[in-house]
DNA sequence: TAAGGTTACGGCGATCGTAACGATC
DNA sequence: GATCGTTACGATCGCCGTAACCTTA
């Protein structure tokens, strides 16, 4: 056994068990692949992988066991390597941040800013995702770090901090009746409605406050993409129902917000990462930052609130 | 980096930082050792050791961390093989059981025995130990399953499972005083007292027990072993304090045992083992077979009282 | 001076690449 | 026949062992 037959087993599940594709990520030739393969498993004793005729097909029962000690390992040896960086140089390095689409305009540029100047010498890498995708970017090890609003499955893998709460608001353009007057659920519900997507940025949460009341919204356009739902909205379509802060004080002058805390409860975004993954100094720190901006957000969220 | 320079580490850590013992533990000339872990330092960019002159005196903080990842990885691989093994035949292999002198041989035949009749490929090695010692040999990978009384401190390691529960009782020769009549702390302490070495086997509730009533116990002989404490009672130098499971109706019959629970708070006994490391199928069955014979004896231990 | 560690160098074996072959869709 | 995997064989490179050297109790 030894650690490149540990690396080219992961490599075959991220490639299918294709031997082939394998070879060509590990870069080497695929017999080498198909030999080192045929050592491993005759080592153990029984093979690792279902085949038919001579195409991987499945993993064994065994091979499901050994996989998950093999990701351990992998995981670990990654570790190594990260401390070891990191203590050569805590200020170099890269970031994979994982996160929507809506985090990324409208909460993280403040956090990113204030980490870009702290560590000059750190890549950072956002990798936009729906929310299901972000918890997998950290297990198939895409992502470090994933900022994530829908609710983290109870994974016992990962660890999650809490970072922010805020409640959605409406937006309509000026002249739009529920520019002015109270808003009740029904009165919202009388509008065509436009907002994000099944899964995003707290589209749970719209939809079971409504239900609650017996009432179901006409969602006349979904979206991934704030921006996307504004744009629709100053084109007439309906009322925008976004993030409270997605709304630009400054750029969208020309709608109007309004606040809907009293009939949608608040949505919790959360910081999320594996347990065993090894965070470099910098990341430790980029995870304050991203704390502190949230603290931050919540007291203007006070402050909004008593404006309104 | 490979995995023999992980053994590597490991094999130093066990040596006491000595590259010419770890080299003989490994099999390899001593001259490959040092030139492995240069390589391996070399990669990593910082050295893992201090050394004073060309001594290695201790782990640097990055040795210390690496070695915690090292450990992970040299356990994944442990359990690699264990696995394997466990699905070549379920029915052969080791089992390392750590425990004290008492659980051997007052508790552990039957279910040894049981055990055996299922399992007859099975090596079965027993380490006698201290009770403290008895998890780190679990931690060291001496021992897979140790089976203590003393309190388990709480180590996110392992896992601990109830065993069974017990008292003390004291043991005396026919004639003796306390063969007969209320027994209460005061009496009890009246008498010279054999009994466990400290940490052995519930000394610690028997201590805390006399304590709590402002009573000191004349212990004047200590042993780690109940058939020690036994001889000597027969000799007549006190009373003996064993686990009441400790008498034997048979070979015990010149002797007089009275229980004791209303006296010291019931010991508990349990099954712990790491949580990372893998058990084979027939390890798990001898934990279950343990804690079937606990129960088994409690039920004992309840007609027991009834008797007395 | 003994014990522990490093450096230099030659030899051996594990593993790779090339290449030809076999099987499956 | 294109894709995928296996087998055979020569070449290479990594790693070991021998041995001489260095350094500190």
């Amino acid at each position: 056994m030894n650690l490149s037959q540990i690396e080219l087993l992961q490599t075959l599940q991220e490639t299918g068990l294709n031997l082939s594709k394998a070879a060509e990520k590990m870069h080497v030739v695929q017999s080498a692949v198909s030999r080192q393969l045929q050592l491993f498993e005759s080592e153990l004793g029984s093979p690792l992988f279902e085949r038919r005729g001579k195409k991987l097909t499945d993993l064994t029962p065994l091979g499901k066991r050994v996989m998950a000690e093999i990701s351990a390992i992998a995981q670990a040896k990654q570790n190594i390597k990260t401390i070891a960086a990191d203590f050569l140089d805590s200020n170099q390095g890269t970031i994979h941040i994982a996160t929507t689409h809506t985090q990324a305009k409208y909460f993280l540029p403040v956090p990113i800013q204030r980490f870009r100047e702290k560590y000059p010498g750190v890549r950072i890498y956002m990798l936009q995702a729906s929310p299901e995708q972000l918890i997998d970017q950290l297990h198939n090890h895409k992502a470090d770090v994933a900022i994530c609003t829908e609710k983290v499955t109870d994974d016992e893998m990962l660890i999650t901090k809490h970072c922010y709460e805020w409640h959605h608001a409406a937006v309509v353009p000026q002249q739009h009746p529920l520019a002015t007057g109270e808003i009740s659920h029904d009165r919202l519900a009388s509008f065509p409605i436009l907002t994000y997507s099944f899964g995003y940025t707290g589209r749970s949460m719209i939809e079971s406050a409504f239900k609650e009341k017996g009432l179901e919204l006409d969602v006349i356009l979904a979206a991934a993409d704030t921006d996307v739902i504004k744009t629709y909205v100053r084109l007439g379509l309906g009322v925008g129902l976004i993030a409270g802060m997605a709304y630009d004080q400054i750029a969208d002058q020309d709608l109007v917000v309004r606040d809907l805390s009293h009939l949608i409860p608040r949505s919790i975004t959360k910081i999320a990462y594996l347990k065993q993954h090894y965070l470099p100094l910098y990341s430790q720190h980029f995870i304050e930052e991203l704390i502190l901006a949230g603290q931050e957000s919540l007291e203007n969220t006070g402050k909004n609130h008593k404006r309104q």
